[in-house]
DNA sequence: TGTTCGCTTTGACGTGGATCAACCCAATGC
DNA sequence: GCATTGGGTTGATCCACGTCAAAGCGAACA
């Protein structure tokens, strides 16, 4: 191979300086306009907000990762209990090489971009090009440390502690993908709704509202309308939630 | 490299067919005598039940995987709150290549021995070997699979559900160690104290007492002595604990 | 201006599992 | 034999969160 495919180029460099979003593997600003040629093996699509991506059970024959917007991991039990194991955020990976049936319910929470590749060209260049899988396992070991933290959270902590977990959480987010300084002061939406966040947190929405309610009674947070945050002492909200904060560092 | 080293080897290949357990990766039994030239990167420890072998936080310059025993991953928080959220059997990877201390405590549960690998050569060979990475890739999405299983348990599951699951799970793992045909009455041992159930369930050790009684009771598991259980009906456990049993196939 | 529709909030009440405390039992040591 | 120790069981009580029910509120639309 001369020169690298587009798909390699794009899944193997590590970082993306002139965009907000960290791996060029995801990212369609550093789009070159060759796109049009590779229509067959890499491709966009868009989902709406609420819109299902594919079912736990369906048939997937492409791995994706998110471009921008939110979507979620669920698993559901027969009775209809659900529980979601994955946010996925932008840069965020889905499909798994080598499986051909999707495992979860993946669900688009605001409008969705994606980019999909074909599994079978996926799966012969993660061959070829070793650095892919390299690549693939750093992510799949970030992604495996975050669920960690997650079962921390649904195990051992208090509906308060949940909800300032998740609010810490999205906030730390938020500031990453706007490269912003991390302030002390910081303000951003709510991606989800009290009932995604409920299904996140192994909680019932109800649970959710009064948790809320009571941290911006507290003066923990506060809220403009029912999306908007603002965080005045981010140290106080990582107190509230439980978190190891040795210096704000989670070791 | 005219030949491949023994580490390349033991990681690289995929199956053992000569021994119980399922990967050369980690199965002493395929060792050749070769051993002690690379005493320098491979080596073996042994660990007392209850020993802890890594806390979190500390310097970590080796890999490793499970021979035999079993180990726990656990997180603590500040005040003493505590969530399993690893359960290494035979087989299992242990430790995260790039990165130098360690993220969870690692405590043995029975008496367990380790293959470990200093982890700058482990590194090195991972670039030289592709095959490695990508060996290493299908374990960690199999990981995170377990994982968001045990993320549903965690956020949904009552605690009779919570106590079927994981005997459920044992049970499962046991007879595939032991290549036992899974017919619809096993026995075997519970590798973990009340204790250590109810910090992989998220419950109290009080709770988890009272429902295996409870189970014991209405006759879904037999008990002889505290740890030796017998499961009658396999089905009828899977019912109890919840799962989605299309058939017995887990989706 | 009112109507409907989703999402959210709030209240009243019940309950599953935590907490606190006692006791059991088998193994170990003297 | 007796004491000790560590895991395990069982009971009584409490409270955090789930459940059920009603009402609030902003957006879209007529």
């Amino acid at each position: 191979m001369p020169k690298p495919s587009l798909i390699e180029d794009n899944l193997a460099s590590q970082d993306c300086a002139d965009c907000p979003i960290r791996h060029r593997a995801v990212c369609a600003r550093c789009e070159s306009d060759e796109m049009e040629a590779l229509e067959e093996v890499k491709y966009y699509r868009t989902f709406q907000a609420g819109q299902t991506v594919i079912w736990s059970g369906d048939r997937m024959d492409f791995v994706a990762s998110v471009v921008t917007g939110i979507a979620s991991l669920t698993q559901t039990m027969e009775d209809g209990r659900r529980q979601m194991v994955g946010l996925l955020l932008p840069s965020d990976f889905i499909g798994r090489p080598g499986r051909q049936t999707a495992a979860y319910d993946v669900t688009a929470i605001s409008d969705v971009v994606m980019c999909c590749f074909r599994r079978k060209p996926f799966e012969e260049m993660m061959v070829r090009t070793p650095r892919i899988a390299q690549r693939l396992l750093e992510m799949t070991l970030d992604e495996l440390d975050a669920a960690r933290e997650w079962m921390l959270l649904l195990g051992r902590k208090t509906a308060r502690e949940k909800i300032a977990s998740l609010i810490a959480i999205i906030g730390r987010r938020d500031a990453e993908l706007r490269l912003r300084s991390t302030g002390n002061d910081l303000t951003f939406d709510l991606p989800l709704t009290r009932e995604a966040m409920a299904d996140y947190l192994g909680l019932t929405l109800e649970t959710v509202s009064r948790q809320i309610s009571a941290l911006k009674r507290d003066g923990v947070i506060i809220l403009e309308g029912k999306r908007h945050v603002t965080v005045p002492d981010f140290d106080r909200l990582l107190e509230e939630a439980g978190d190891d904060t040795d210096g704000g560092l989670l070791v």
